[in-house]
DNA sequence: TCACTAATGAACATTGTGTTCGATAAAAGA
DNA sequence: TCTTTTATCGAACACAATGTTCATTAGTGA
C-alpha cells in the first residue's frame, strides 16, 4: 500500500524548492544561484531550507534522484507491459531519449549546459556502472579486445552524454527516435571494432587523417 | 627580437600564482580553492592578486592560455622542421597526446577531474571550432551525410576529451602512441560511417542491442 | 643615482553561509 | 471538535570569503 506518512507541509516545501531551483538554473545557471535566490523564489524561510538540505548541491542531487526514480519506474512498467507482448525488448538508449523528450524542461535544468558540473559527473558514473558489468560479462566470452573495456565503456558513456546535452542545449531539433538512430549510427561501428573485435586492425595515422584532410594534401596551418 | 619589456616582478608574481594554483588544484580540486589559499601558497599580497586577475577563473584561464600557446608554438616548430623531411605530416591528436604526456602535471591540473568545469567547456569549444571548419569543407564535396556535421563534430570532440581526461585521471597507464591508436580504433569507423557515408544503413535497435546482450546467435554480417 | 611602478598590508564594506531559538500556524490523531 | 505534534517562520548571530582602497615600501630599468 501507500506509505503516506509524509506531512503535507513537507512535500509542499520540497516541491516549492525543487521548482524554484529548476527555474533558476534555466534563468541564470546553477553556479550563479545563491541559497537566498532559492528562498526568495520558493518563498520559504531560511531555516526551513537547511532543515531539508545541507546545501545547494544536495538539493540539486535530490532533484536528480527524483528524475532518476521517475525514469526507472517508467522503465519497470514498460518492461512489465511488454513482457506479454510479441516484442519483449526495451531499448535503454531509445527510452532514455524518449523520457528526456517527455520531461525536457527537467532534463534541461538537470543535465543541460546550465546545470552544475557535479551532476554530469554523477550521471557519468551512474551510466558507467550500469554498463561496465554487462560489458565485462561479454568480454569473458570473446577474444582479447584491441581496446581495454574500461576505456570503451568510458568512451561510450561520454558519447551518449555528449549527444544528450547537445540535443537539450539546441532545443531538441530532432525526435527521440532520430537521436537514437544517430547514436546507433555513430557508436555501432565503434562497438563492433572495440568489443567484438575487428577484422581489420586500426588505421595508420596517415590513413586515419586522410579521412579528414581529403585527397588534396595541405594540413592546415 | 625579444619583447622583453616586462618587469621582472610581474613575471615573478604571475609565475608564483600560476604555480600555486596548479599545486592547489591537484591537492584539493579547483572548486574548493579560495583566493586566500592562492595568496598563502604563492606568498603574495591580496591587492597584488586583484591587480593581475579579476578572479580565480581568470587565473585558471590564463594558465590554460599559457599551455595552449606552448603547444601551438611546439606544433609550429615541428611542422617547420618536418617540412623538409620525407614525411611532412604532423598528426594533431597524436601530438596532443604527446604534449600531454610531456607536460602531464600541468595538463592534469588544467584538464583533469580536479579542474574547473569551465575549462573543459572552453577546451571543447576550442577544439570544436578547430574541427568544424575543415569538416564542413569536406562535406561540400561529399553526398549528404546520415548524421549532421555539427553533431558528428561535437561527438568527436567529446570522444577525444573523454579519452584525454580518462588517461590523465588514471595516471597515464599507456603511452601517447597507444592512446592515439585507441582513439583511431574507436573513432575511425564512426568517421567513415558519419562523414564519408556508409554502405550499410544504421543498425536497427534490435541488431544494435544484440551487440551488447550477447545472445547465443552471433551478430555478424 | 633617480624616476618609475609593482608589491605590500591593513582596513573596510559587502555578500553569502549555516546555525539557533522562541513564536506561530498547520497538520495528524483521537 | 479538541489536543498534540511538528514544520515553518523570522530575526539575530558568528563566520568566511570577496573585492576595493590607499599610503607605504622596495625592486627595476635606464
Amino acid at each position: 500500500m501507500k506509505e503516506k506518512k509524509e506531512d503535507r507541509r513537507i512535500s509542499r516545501t520540497r516541491r516549492l524548492m525543487h521548482e524554484a531551483l529548476m527555474a533558476l538554473i534555466v534563468e541564470k545557471g546553477y553556479e550563479a544561484i545563491t541559497v537566498q535566490d532559492i528562498l526568495d523564489r520558493a518563498d520559504v524561510g531560511r531555516s526551513t531550507f537547511y532543515a531539508h538540505f545541507r546545501d545547494k548541491d544536495e538539493l540539486l542531487l535530490s532533484s536528480f534522484e527524483l528524475l532518476r526514480t521517475l525514469f526507472e519506474q517508467q522503465q519497470q512498467e514498460l518492461l512489465a507491459s511488454r513482457r506479454t507482448g510479441k516484442d519483449p525488448e526495451v531499448y535503454f538508449v531509445l527510452e532514455l531519449f524518449r523520457h528526456t523528450g517527455q520531461h525536457h524542461k527537467l532534463y534541461k535544468a538537470i543535465a543541460g549546459r546550465q546545470s552544475g558540473e557535479m551532476i554530469l559527473k554523477y550521471l557519468h558514473r551512474y551510466l558507467y556502472n550500469m554498463l561496465i558489468g554487462p560489458n565485462t560479462e561479454i568480454m569473458k566470452k570473446r577474444k582479447a579486445p584491441p581496446v581495454p573495456i574500461e576505456i570503451t565503456t568510458h568512451y561510450l558513456v561520454s558519447a551518449l552524454l555528449s549527444l544528450m546535452t547537445w540535443w537539450l542545449d539546441n532545443n531538441m531539433p530532432y525526435s527521440p527516435e532520430k537521436m537514437d538512430e544517430i547514436f546507433r549510427t555513430l557508436t555501432a561501428p565503434t562497438i563492433e571494432a572495440a568489443i567484438n573485435g575487428s577484422d581489420h586492425p586500426a588505421k595508420s595515422p596517415k590513413e586515419f587523417y586522410s579521412l579528414f584532410i581529403d585527397s588534396d594534401c595541405c594540413p592546415d596551418k
